[in-house]
DNA sequence: AATTTTATCGCACAAACACGCATAAAAACG
DNA sequence: CGTTTTTATGCGTGTTTGTGCGATAAAATT
């Protein structure tokens, strides 16, 4: 491999992941990693990326991606985290959309191995930065408020797939209504997302407990896991706990 | 063997891989490497390739890598702006992906009403800024490299769609090729862009011209539109202009 | 503080390269 | 036709570039 298809090679993963390890650099381009430093050392002479201890970084990350601007972001990220613990190696997995499940994909561990479904295009994005997620996209209408795909279209395909978990964000939660929602077509999208996965992990954020919309999704018993940025005994929780339910 | 046959050979090892290596030029041509690298330098100064250590690169291999500072932005936003007189109210269009397709979505007028049908999420999202277009994102697996959906579902509804239009960025386009393309799925994928819609128009950077890789999507032919930042008048689209192709 | 991981430096060696020169075939010319 | 000029190619020699190795230093981790 010539040096310049390396440099190339490099500086793809770095535009696509925002950063690289030199160990993986190492083992992907069969090369010493004294190769890799070198050709690091020299893209940054070229101010094409920064070098840091163990690897590289990206030089639009910092100044040019700004995601300050996400509400409640610690929040989500945290709740990301927790989401993070429920995917193994293999599964097949369905998300919605919504910036909640966004800072969860981008908490992945590198290395996993997996097929998602998602409605949602900028999921799929981020999915796709991971080289081995196999990631499928569930087309349909495109909504502008949701910046999901909806309509008979997704529900028909919903209905052909078999996931191990599906992972939705929430409008509203409540321990005796379950999940409601405002708008109908997103209803019945949901309760597609729900028919089709053998558990469900909903991802809300605190604020949104305990509130109800017109119309209703489930009751809370079809929810196998319901994952907050609180902590497992705090007091909010108290009326979930008391569900079929595991709280992360 | 003669000098100009064997620069044949060459440019065409090129096109076809992207690459090639000088020691196997020695190889396959039989000469010395001195020669090779006479016959490199001569083709560097015509400007038909790149020459690196160990060989040389093609110099439309910019392809998936610069993601970060979209390469040639200001070609891509005049090709764009040119784009967007093709389009009238409800009118269907169909689109592939790629930054320059991006860019032409971007100029879209505001009050423009009409349906887009397309492959790409990020022209999804874009799209969806309009509030009077209505957006349908054609679902499939998802490819990392090119960020489009194809594979077979995808090609199965396309075969469902009628377009007034479909605009597609392109890899290569050559006045006697045509428009060709490196990835078997691609390729297939552009076919069955092209067999659904009345009229094609395909955006190209100039840099783009001339070019034939291996797999070959359609005669040129078959295109309507070639829209590109050159002036009309440009010399390097005389070769096209003797077609039966509008140009823009 | 001890241990592991990651970086840096100098060196060695091979591969790739540039340059001048020699040769020979092809082309141009009287 | 013979001579000169041009063009194309290969070879020898010295130089540059790319890569890996070992020893050592610095940083991170425990």
């Amino acid at each position: 491999m010539l040096k310049k298809e390396r440099h190339d090679f490099i500086m793809r993963q770095i535009n696509l992941h925002n950063r690289v390890l030199t160990s993986d650099l190492v083992q992907l381009l069969n090369v010493s990693e004294d190769t890799i430093r070198r050709d690091l050392q020299e893209l940054v002479d070229e101010n094409l990326l920064y070098k840091v201890h163990g690897g590289a970084l990206s030089k639009s990350y910092h100044s040019s991606f700004d995601d300050s601007t996400v509400y409640a972001r610690d929040s989500k990220i945290a709740i990301g985290k927790k989401a993070v613990q429920l995917i193994k190696d293999g599964m097949v997995v369905l998300t919605g959309g919504g910036t909640t499940i966004l800072e969860f994909v981008k908490r992945l561990p590198q290395g996993l191995s997996a097929t998602f479904f998602t409605i949602s295009p900028l999921v799929a994005v981020e999915l796709a930065k991971y080289n081995n997620i196999e990631v499928i996209l569930i087309g349909g209408l495109f909504s502008k408020n949701s910046q999901v795909t909806y309509g008979g279209q997704v529900i028909t395909q919903l209905s052909e797939i078999k996931a191990d978990l599906c992972l939705m964000g929430t409008s509203a939660i409540h321990p005796d209504e379950g999940l409601t929602d405002t708008y109908w077509e997103i209803n019945q999208l949901k309760k597609a997302m729900l028919a089709c996965a053998k558990k469900t992990a909903v991802l809300c954020i605190s604020e949104k407990l305990d509130i109800a919309l017109r119309l209703r999704v489930c009751p809370i018993e079809s929810i196998s896991y319901l994952i907050t940025e609180l902590d497992l005994d705090h007091e909010s929780l108290s009326r979930y706990r008391a569900k079929e339910l595991n709280i992360l």
